[in-house]
DNA sequence: GGAATAACCTGGATGC
DNA sequence: TGCATCCAGGTTATTC
């Protein structure tokens, strides 16, 4: 599933690629692949038809590629990507054979590079593209990792930063967890108190921080919060640094690869296998809709204190 | 206002 | 072999 890691392999790999291209044309096979776009597909088409791609961004799971001013002096935009669950951006080349679940396909003319086609495939729909306007940050820094520009896209504008991006706010985010009652793992998933953590990475920072995934946040001392935190940059820094997570065809990079940080998961996964530590057995227990993963012995929750 | 829950969606895995 | 059911999970609207 894409979440920080994925998707900043998948922004690294269009950077180069679509960095100062040209849209030549834009073929929207699928509507429900742009619920985010508030017009219509042939609106959607229409307004990126022409236009320069002048960069590309990311913070958490939501990356951007700003977009050339219009003639009509309309005020910055992009193209606004989510990947949701099983969404993929492929760069082929101009004429490839469609993809099985293709739901856009963005024809663009680089520079150095020639023609290209940017692809989004989507197995289950969840993910989206859209036209969305960028809109000034309101602390004034980069809207995200990969453009120095202090610029957000509007709908990713609540979202709070990423633990890797260089203006994440450490004090702020303690200070946030510190006022949430709920379960830890649920404030780590809550992308407006921290972004880019999904199920796999809360549940491996959580096994690695040796913290239970129920502990109220607020019951957290200054010590277990930040070494979760850092557990939770090392466990993203890692598996960015191996390209991702890929258990099946649902998560490639742009050249449709897969990546290795799979065979590093410790606890996600792993329900009745050894725990790595102290090679007692891994649970799974059904949480908020999802799983969790974790060792009830080298993760008790009467620890944190 | 904060917190919890359901719904959206598809295809692979599993059970009968 | 074929069909039905379960499960995966990011985001958001709805409900409590």
């Amino acid at each position: 599933m894409p979440e920080l890691p994925e998707v900043e392999v998948v922004r690294a790999g269009l950077a180069p690629a679509v960095t100062g291209a040209r849209v030549l044309g834009v073929e929207a096979h699928d509507v429900r692949a742009l619920t985010r776009h508030p017009g219509t597909a042939a609106d959607f088409e229409a307004r990126l038809g022409g236009r320069t791609i002048v960069g590309t961004a990311r913070r958490g799971k939501f990356l951007w590629m700003p977009l050339s001013d219009t003639a009509s002096g309309a005020g910055p935009e992009c193209i606004m990507v989510h990947l949701g669950m099983s969404g993929q951006m492929l760069l082929r080349a101009p004429g490839a054979p469609a993809e099985r679940h293709e739901r856009v396909r963005i024809s663009i003319e680089h520079p150095d590079h020639g023609e290209l086609a940017i692809v989004f495939a989507d197995q289950r729909t969840f993910g989206s593209l859209a036209i969305d306007a960028l809109i000034p940050t309101l602390d004034r820094q980069p809207g995200g990792y990969g453009d120095a520009t202090p610029l957000v896209p509007q709908q990713a504008a609540h979202i709070a930063r990423d633990p890797l991006d260089p203006a994440f706010d450490d004090a702020l985010f303690r200070r946030r967890v510190a006022g949430k009652g709920s379960a830890i793992k649920r404030v780590l998933l809550d992308q407006t108190v921290v972004s880019g953590i999904g199920n796999i990475y809360a549940d491996e920072a959580l096994w690695a921080a040796r913290v239970h995934p129920e502990t109220p946040a607020r019951d957290l001392s200054s010590r277990a919060l930040n070494r979760l935190l850092a557990e939770v940059r090392a466990v993203l820094a890692k598996a960015l640094a191996e390209g991702g997570t890929s258990f099946d065809a649902q998560y490639v990079n742009v050249n449709g690869e897969a990546g290795y940080f799979a065979h590093s998961l410790n606890a996600y996964g792993r329900h009745g296998e050894p725990c790595p530590r102290c090679g007692r057995m891994l649970i799974r227990v059904s949480f908020a809709n999802r799983s969790s993963h974790y060792c009830p012995f080298c993760q008790r929750a009467s620890r944190q204190r």
